[in-house]
DNA sequence: ATAGGGCCTGTAGCAACTACAGGGTCAAGG
DNA sequence: CCTTGACCCTGTAGTTGCTACAGGCCCTAT
């Protein structure tokens, strides 16, 4: 039932230093102490620090992840809100792929022209930005 | 033939900052100065910001293009220490498309799971990383 | 002469951590 | 009892790739 912070970073694959930052920044309360002064969590602090890491994961920034948790810590409001942050985020990650997609595809093409000659034929080099010469 | 460095921010694309932030790092060298100690470059150097800038836009890091740059700088080398840089990076750039469609999909079941209800119904907390219970 | 733009240096800030330095604490083994 | 090693503490500085001032000089046009 209580933790230390070494738990903590086991359970949710977050290093002792993040969690740590989380609190300063206020993305964790301040947890009680044991005696000696070592933090000592419960299983809300645990849920909240793994709801906090799957958002993350899935590419919320830190200050969508704040968002995210006041609203659902009001019970009384309603869900469109998380709804509108996702649909948001799903936007981003979606412009993300396509603009990766693309980049990919150029580089593939810049790589495929390179036949491995010298530097002075070589198409990657040419492909990156060359001056228009003169 | 005499660029400020205004000038070369208008040609690729770059604010002032990051090209003296590229100066102060090394990728671009100290160019000469006017008489009243303006950046003096010329089609040399617009041509090195350009490479850095398309470079950076492929999505390679300052490293790489580093890497790329100095490579490309000695005529004796061949080129398959570019090809290696460029096809490393493709590599890295398939990895992050995958582990984004992943998350794309993962996202979309998330939104699709929520309907409109109250945040105690709502799906999407429930999503997001909550605690076995116990 | 003065207003506006552009340029200069240097420092501090952003995200989101990560990595020390320099200590205190605790459980196990000799 | 003492020591070793793993854990914890605070606080600060580093990372990447810029961006944003602050405070000041310069240059052109009116």
């Amino acid at each position: 039932m209580a933790f230390t912070i070494g738990d903590m970073g086991k359970a949710t694959g977050t290093k002792i230093e993040t969690i740590r930052y989380y609190e300063k920044i206020g993305l964790l309360p301040k947890p009680a102490r044991t005696t000696s002064n070592y933090r000592d969590y419960g299983q809300a602090e645990l849920g909240r620090l793994s709801f906090i890491r799957r958002a993350r994961d899935l590419g919320f920034s830190l200050d969508q992840v704040r968002a995210l948790l006041s609203i659902s810590g009001d019970r009384r409001c309603d869900c469109a809100g998380i709804d509108k942050i996702a649909k948001e985020h799903l936007l981003e990650v979606d412009r993300k792929l396509a603009d990766l997609a693309a980049l990919r595809n150029e580089l593939k093409a810049v790589i495929d022209s390179c036949d491995g000659g010298v530097v002075a034929d070589c198409r990657i080099i040419e492909a990156l930005g060359p001056v228009p010469p003169g």
